[in-house]
DNA sequence: CAATAGATTGTCTTTTTTGACAATCTATTG
DNA sequence: CAATAGATTGTCAAAAAAGACAATCTATTG
């Protein structure tokens, strides 16, 4: 009888919007009439949708950390057989190959919320461990002899370095920060070779 | 005649207060009113020490590179003249013997800010510059026969290692993560000992 | 088509944050 | 002590942001 919702496909909307937002003008920066603007929709949308401020920022939360670890799990899924290691650091630090980098931007933003939301640091703890297990992952199948305690280390040695010069986006670092990181990574990788 | 100014010392502790907050809520949720409460001091005092909301921004953008420099600065001066290398890991990945971290993230909060505001990009880009270099300057020291293609690399992988676990601070990392960051970045030393 | 449930828009109020400035207090020096 | 220049406090107005809700429009289905 009634009309079908648009529930899911606006709030995804909204919060890919929101989630842009953080990154641009920070967690705080992002006001509803930014986010409306920058979702297309009249303000009162966000509302009818997502709630009140509290309720939006949960959803955001959620929304944020469940894209990562989707990407994250899809990343991983399209690693080829053979190679999978270099693969890997040539997906991360080319940008190029970039799926989608405002995931990971997007996380970092949130993290400023940590101190005073204790559900948003579970959750932002919970993917940056599932993508230190993902380069774990790799590393063992490459150096399946390595002890579990240098694979740890080396893993997050190299995530590290990645959200780092991610992070670095904003300041407009020269293309040759994020070859060098690259080569950084594989640094870490060779070490676990000569072990 | 008049009395004596106290402009220095009280714009030094209401900056303080402000990096302070913009650690803890982000840049743009760095109220006046809470960081005059930080600062201990009422809010009209902000204003008049350092200007309008815009003014504040630009003094805390100098206060705070600047403090990250010379902390940087004294960090390479106190290096002693054995085992500098080794010292320098030590210090960055060792919360016992870090002097203030929140200089480093103060830095990093600043960052969301860069998208808008060209100057605070380029004073952010001098601080990270300078940082490099002196990472740069002891994998010299160390490896002097080492190409500087490879010392840049290091460079950049340490630091970016150092920034990331410190940013995850907000997230409260185990221990672990940290020395584990340590021992990612020894990682990396000893790959440029054996090229 | 008629009824329903949801979509969308618009407007108003309340709260928060910032801006501005007057008024008062206090240390310093001649 | 008296005058000065700066420190400090307090108050009000403006603007920004969030909250609330009524009113209207529209797709869907019986």
């Amino acid at each position: 009888m009634p009309r079908k919702s648009l529930k899911a496909s606006r709030s995804e909307k909204i919060l890919n919007a929101y989630a842009d937002c953080i990154v641009r003008y920070g967690l705080e920066g992002a006001t509803q009439e930014k986010i409306a603007e920058h979702a297309g929709v009249k303000r009162s949308i966000l509302r009818h949708y997502l709630g009140n401020k509290a309720d939006m920022l949960n959803a955001l939360i959620d929304h944020v950390t469940g894209k990562f670890d989707s990407q994250v799990q899809s990343f991983a899924d399209e690693l080829p057989t053979t190679n999978r290691l270099d693969t890997c650091l040539e997906w991360m630090f080319d940008s190029e190959y970039s799926s989608d980098k405002n995931a990971t931007l997007a996380l970092e933003a949130l993290t400023v919320c940590a101190y005073e939301h204790p559900y948003a640091r579970e959750k932002l703890m919970d993917s940056t461990k599932q993508f230190i297990r993902l380069i774990q992952n790799e590393l063992i199948r490459e150096f399946p002899n390595a002890s579990s305690g240098r694979i740890f280390d080396a893993a997050i040695g190299i995530t590290g370095i990645y959200f780092s010069i991610d992070s670095l986006t904003a300041l407009q670092p020269p293309s040759e920060w994020w070859s060098a990181s690259k080569r950084a990574a594989h640094m870490i990788v060779h070490s676990l070779g000569a072990s």
